[in-house]
DNA sequence: ATTAATTTGTCCGTATGTATC
DNA sequence: GGATACATACGGACAAATTAA
């Protein structure tokens, strides 16, 4: 384990710990080894350990008792498939209930240079953005940016609010079917933004997924960038 | 910008223009703002802008010369295009020169629950363990381990050797061609391990990349994990 | 029911790193 | 560069809650 390098250490250690509950390590006890052996593990001060547990109580993550230990609470790693027929709702259904999306902000607005080549519109043309967060139990499993060419997806505001889906709302404007064209994937630090949009806490990691969209004809419906939080996501692409 | 929060101003202003230089957002100038510009966007001291400076510089990515700025001395992210038919050399040719792969390891053993599970094998089973390290232009992409099952590719260590790709390797075992089945995606904070492996300073994030490849029968013929420094790759998933 | 062992919670103090002015 | 405030990390000691003997 790394010192003096930016990173606090006990911010690494959480980091791993919430890996290693994401990834299964503990499922057999329930609950992680005590503070001290941790602290053996990881050759470092108790203290350290503690501060690393408090963040992932402050998560979520864990829940420490006294006497007791320190107890998993969760350790879901949400998976969200990427395919030709990539649809969040029915992604995740059966994976989490009471899903939720809510639509923080819709704007007509023109489009700028990134968002014309990817509607494949011209720069400045009218196009609709729409800010939407997914929850799943409560928690945020996404915060998406979508663009949308105008006029033909007028209705799209009103259909969303009504549905709360991309998919049924696109069907409402006529839009029966639609594929997924293109996705790139990267991951970055959470910014400010992702910190509220997200409940992340500073240094961690989220997913950036920008998407293109096309209907049957090929034609441009959507551009998306999603931000998925690393810890609580993972994206599935089944071949084909 | 968040304070105080396990990770050090300076590395998270590290972090956001080492990714803003990556994006292109400096290519017109190729250099930086002015460290008192810089401190003033970021709303911190000119300090604690040089220090993020002087990681980046340690890190190759910049260079500051007293009087005239900070310049840039290296901007690549490699996109690295996943579908039914992803081959990592076909897949980066183009975009980088001097691509390289080092076999770091081979090791013959029984298969853990997570490999058997995967290469649908029965638990310690005989399978084949390869650790490489593919570079561009000398700077790691990726470091992967492959887990390919016994005694059908037996002879692909040697094969491996003499070619450097793992689809030319196959090939010489006796599979013309093989398919991505399936992908899983995730980010996390580099680990120790890809420090060293992948030229990765604490706090970078690395992309993991969980893969399976069977042949034309659907027999599984691969499984594989590989990490990828996330401020030089990002994914691409082209659909269908 | 007591006792002992285990485990988390809290307090003291010290040294160093981080960030501002 | 120096002064200041806060965060990080270490070390030790003991209290409080739970579990096991």
């Amino acid at each position: 384990m790394q010192r003096q390098n930016g990173v606090a250490l006990w911010r690494q250690i959480a980091d791993r710990i919430r890996t290693a509950i994401a990834d299964g390590t503990y499922d057999q006890t329930g609950r992680l080894p005590a503070e001290a052996r941790l602290a053996s593990e990881f050759s470092v001060n108790r203290h350290t350990v503690r501060a690393a547990l408090a963040s992932l109580a402050q998560e979520g993550v864990v829940r420490a008792i006294q006497g007791r230990g320190t107890l998993i609470e969760r350790r879901d790693r949400i998976s969200f498939p990427i395919s030709s027929r990539t649809r969040f709702t029915e992604g995740v259904a059966g994976q989490a209930s009471n899903l939720e999306g809510l639509l923080l902000d819709a704007q007509e607005e023109a489009a700028s240079p990134e968002v014309a080549r990817a509607l494949q519109v011209g720069e400045g043309s009218a196009v609709l953005r729409l800010e939407t967060v997914r929850k799943a139990d409560g928690r945020p499993l996404s915060a998406a940016t979508g663009w949308f060419p105008l006029p033909r997806f007028a209705g799209l505001v009103d259909a969303y609010r009504r549905t709360g889906s991309i998919t049924r709302a696109f069907a409402l404007c006529g839009l029966a079917d639609y594929l997924r064209a293109r996705t790139e994937i990267s991951a970055t630090h959470a910014e400010d933004r992702d910190l509220q949009a997200l409940g992340l806490t500073p240094g961690a990691i989220v997913l950036v997924s920008t998407a293109v969209n096309v209907d049957l004809d090929g034609t441009v419906v959507q551009y998306a960038v999603s931000r998925f939080p690393a810890d609580r996501v993972q994206l599935t692409v089944t071949g084909g």
